[in-house]
DNA sequence: TTCTTAATCAAACACTTTGTTCTGTAAATA
DNA sequence: TATTTACAGAACAAAGTGTTTGATTAAGAA
């Protein structure tokens, strides 16, 4: 990728995230995204064709660091899923989020963060299948397997909300003590 | 309330709620809005200053039908809450928001919901805060009390969505059990 | 270094959307 | 009936969108 090209990348990143913190998606223009991140009209559209694409290329980048080094399965010891290890990989994801701290928390708690959130949940629903719940083991469960993936994604996001909204205090590991306790006793 | 508003209000609610199970709220324009509700540009203005006090207008409306004769605690015969009767409210808004399946199906499904999605949970936590947990029986969770609250209002949420997209197939007993299934063991 | 390619910029463009303001008309209520 | 009050229609400025043009300028390869 051109030197340029990543340039202008980084600079439209940069100059969006920081408008989210003061101004709802809708109501940011591209102007004044170009006038903050000092770039032509001509670059930003060969760049994002929309506005929602600016999003959808931030949430993706974003995310594969966040989920990139998550342990796999593969490589932990025990194939049967303990509630100890899948703690440590809720506490693992955690410790990411809490390094992208600032744009993650611009973009969960923004106005109009309800496309961020869809490919949030996206992505963790598939950590949630492989680690959390246990294959085979829920099939006796009176709910339906699809419904409780969707029930502990959501409540994992909905638990990072919660506490970017009390500025991160508690330690990533107090938080996925929280979360084994309201998803713990179904899993 | 004029007859004339109240006629004006419901030909523009229909014509909004009509045109977002076919497209997302961000590209709805008023133009479109006043074309099919057919009435004029000033009148639209009058009555609704922006398009999201439109929502707003649409999901206070909506709330008011869905929340209105939920059963008050006072009327209740027991004043320490059972699982029985905070399932009995649950399954009593359910069959609510059955009868406005439509609207509220397009309103929490649609892109851009965010903002019913908010005001759903806001109307929300107050009946958590009432019925369904016991006040003064959590002081000594893991986790605190606020935290809790948040995370039920989302699991509700979240159960209903997953009902509507499965086109609300289910009874809603049968969802509520499936509610108490997945926060019983926590309340 | 030099050459070639490709990214950028500035300006202008047609177009859509927004929200306001005007005046005349029709319907509700007292 | 008389008097409010809501509505329609049209025109309006202002702002935003996405595209086109041609000229610069920087990057990467020879």
């Amino acid at each position: 990728m051109d030197r340029r090209q990543r340039k202008t990348r980084e600079a439209i990143f940069n100059a969006f995230s920081e408008m989210l913190s003061n101004k709802s998606y809708s109501r940011i223009t591209v102007q004044e995204i170009i006038d903050k991140a000092d770039v032509g009209r001509t670059t930003f559209y060969s760049h994002f064709p929309t506005k929602d694409d600016l999003l959808r290329e931030m949430c993706s980048e974003l995310f594969e660091h966040v989920f990139s080094d998550a342990p796999e399965a593969e490589q932990t010891h025990d194939f049967s899923m303990t509630s100890g290890s899948s703690k440590e990989i809720v506490t693992h994801i955690l410790y990411h989020l809490k390094e992208h701290g600032r744009r993650m928390s611009i973009l969960l708690t923004c106005e109009s963060g309800e496309l961020f959130q869809r490919y949030f949940k996206q992505y963790f629903n598939n950590l949630v299948m492989i680690h959390i719940l246990n294959p085979g083991k829920h099939k006796t469960t009176v709910v339906p397997e699809d419904f409780l993936i969707a029930h502990i994604s959501a409540s994992f996001v909905n638990i990072v909300q919660w506490w970017l909204e009390n500025n991160m205090e508690q330690s990533p590991e107090l938080l996925a003590e929280y979360f084994e306790a309201v998803t713990g006793p179904i899993v």
